[in-house]
DNA sequence: TCAAAAATGGAAATCCTCTTCGAAATTGAC
DNA sequence: GTCAATTTCGAAGAGGATTTCCATTTTTGA
């Protein structure tokens, strides 16, 4: 971990951060050439303020780096450069260069921020936590306690984050909608699946975009300006998610989202979306916070559509 | 941070306890001349209850350095020897010297205990999730408070009993199997669905019996006496997939299900089942726990898969 | 479709960290 | 007070970790 001195970040070519980002920051400092130095986040939360932005437009490895940096901030803040990229799923140099985008000498100095922010929000965790009490006996016991954790962390954080004024408006556009269309790929597909099924036992009409025989696309070719899509999409988002509600988008439907950072493509397209972060362990991920909210969107439009032919009548 | 792999700590002079340990240790453990590698500890919490055991007496530096790691284990955990050794007033090499009277390979080796900890606790320690608190205002959110509720309680239920035998006998079968077939409708067709996902992603060839077409009798029609047949069935019991998992026992399929009561009609054709309940809120029903077995399932299956294809070599 | 610009991957170079080891200082017994 | 055993110090070497650089790939704009 080297805790580097020099700050004298040469405007070596590598250094330059990436167009899209460049434009911003002149765009916001007027003529300050040089100046992303000026924007360096001093604190974890300042970084976290500028990547929850969302004005900024990250090519694919750094945007992956992002989410990285949003999702698993203890990680980042406990590794080496190696195994954080690895986690990540970028080179080694690919965090450097994030890390000079934003001002920052290079990965020590970014993960600096890290650090601090571990140590000064710790002191609290002392002597919790027993995850793993009876599982040592059995290595596939262990596993399946690690699967329930994450399970278990992804519903806490529900309860620690949760945006109601966009979750309900959320249910006002599903509710008002004329026919609800339910896109999620690979992950998300689950959860659609299980809302598409709930929805129409609630008596709900609903499409869902399962791209069965490749007809994704034509059937959210029908989706018209009395329509509403669900999108449900998680990172990486390279997915046919983002092609499909981009078409939706252009014939004026109304899209609301369940996404897991900030910095999903379909972001910019929805109406209303909210953020539900997924623990994983072992690279296996859960899906219970997603569902859950699902479900709680499902209750919801069914509780206001009655309500609404309740009033009409 | 050197994540040193050799742990081949010869027995060099530095290496050596400080007398006072040694007696302590061999007066304990009587006669293991070179035993303090035996009681190196595992877990921070380990490391702290013999250091609070209160019966080792060290020398002033260590001592200093026993004081410092007990006092400040976050900024052992994320700062450098040199930084560690500054903070606490002793020099790099105290540190090291400190490790190896442990048994650890060094100061690294020791870190990692440091770091495990914090990792491990740290999620819990910002805002201890309330997810119920201000739900009353809305009713919505209340929804989405029980129905994060009846998840966590599926959860519970998973520890409080949890049928191992079966479990693992269930991933034998699944990791002998030629090819893997996955049936449930309806509810259950989101967790075949996402077991299917991960299989395939992890290099399990399977298939999905997911009936588009009306195809499933067909599908299932070609399994054969090799191969295993995953089963999920939830109450009421009156889907296809009972009729699919007859066909499949009828042509001596293995057949393993996960199930939600010992009334299934599945359990009698099954070579092993599993029972998991699944709470519900309103008659909206978790998938979690379901969910969360099958995932340990699944990496149950890699797993043994692996180790099977080392060995053979 | 093509050319230019940007982004990425990967390996070499550099720098720092951790560890080792001998010398100096301290402790305690006789 | 002296000697031997133990502990501490600090410099130097070995080994990683971080950073730099450039060839290659991808994206953007005309």
């Amino acid at each position: 971990m080297a805790e580097r001195k020099k700050a004298d970040a040469k405007p070596a070519r590598g250094a330059e951060p990436p167009r899209e980002i460049r434009d911003e920051v002149e765009g916001e400092a007027s003529g300050r050439k040089s100046a992303l130095g000026y924007t360096k986040p001093r604190t974890y939360e300042e970084l976290r303020a500028v990547l929850a932005s969302g004005t900024l437009h990250f090519p694919k490895r750094l945007r992956q780096v992002a989410i990285f940096l949003w999702q698993h901030p203890d990680d980042v803040a406990l590794g080496t450069i190696v195994q954080v990229a690895e986690q990540a799923g970028v080179q080694p140099s690919t965090l450097v260069r994030f890390a000079k985008t934003f001002g920052f000498a290079g990965f020590s100095d970014l993960q600096g921020l890290f650090k601090d922010h571990v140590k000064g929000s710790w002191p609290e965790a002392r002597g919790r936590a027993e995850p793993t009490s009876r599982s040592e006996t059995h290595a596939e016991l262990h596993f399946l306690g690690g699967i329930v954790a994450a399970a278990r962390a992804s519903l806490d954080r529900i309860g620690e984050s949760f945006d109601v004024a966009s979750f309900e408006a959320m249910i006002e556009v599903l509710a008002g909608a004329d026919l609800i269309y339910l896109v999620g790929s690979k992950r998300a597909f689950p959860v659609t699946a299980y809302l598409s099924l709930t929805l129409s036992q609630q008596g709900v009409r609903n499409v869902l975009v399962d791209n069965v025989g490749s007809t994704a696309f034509d059937q959210i070719g029908c989706i018209g300006r009395g329509d509403a899509l669900l999108a449900v999409s998680f990172s990486p988002y390279n997915s046919i998610t983002p092609d499909l509600v981009a078409v939706a988008h252009e014939r004026s439907a109304q899209i609301v989202t369940i996404t897991d950072s900030t910095f999903s493509p379909l972001i910019p397209l929805s109406t209303r979306w909210i953020e539900v972060i997924e623990s994983d362990f072992a690279g296996f991920r859960s899906l219970a916070a997603s569902l859950s909210v699902g479900m709680a969107l499902v209750h919801g439009v069914v509780a206001k559509r009655s309500a609404g032919r309740r009033q009409a009548r």
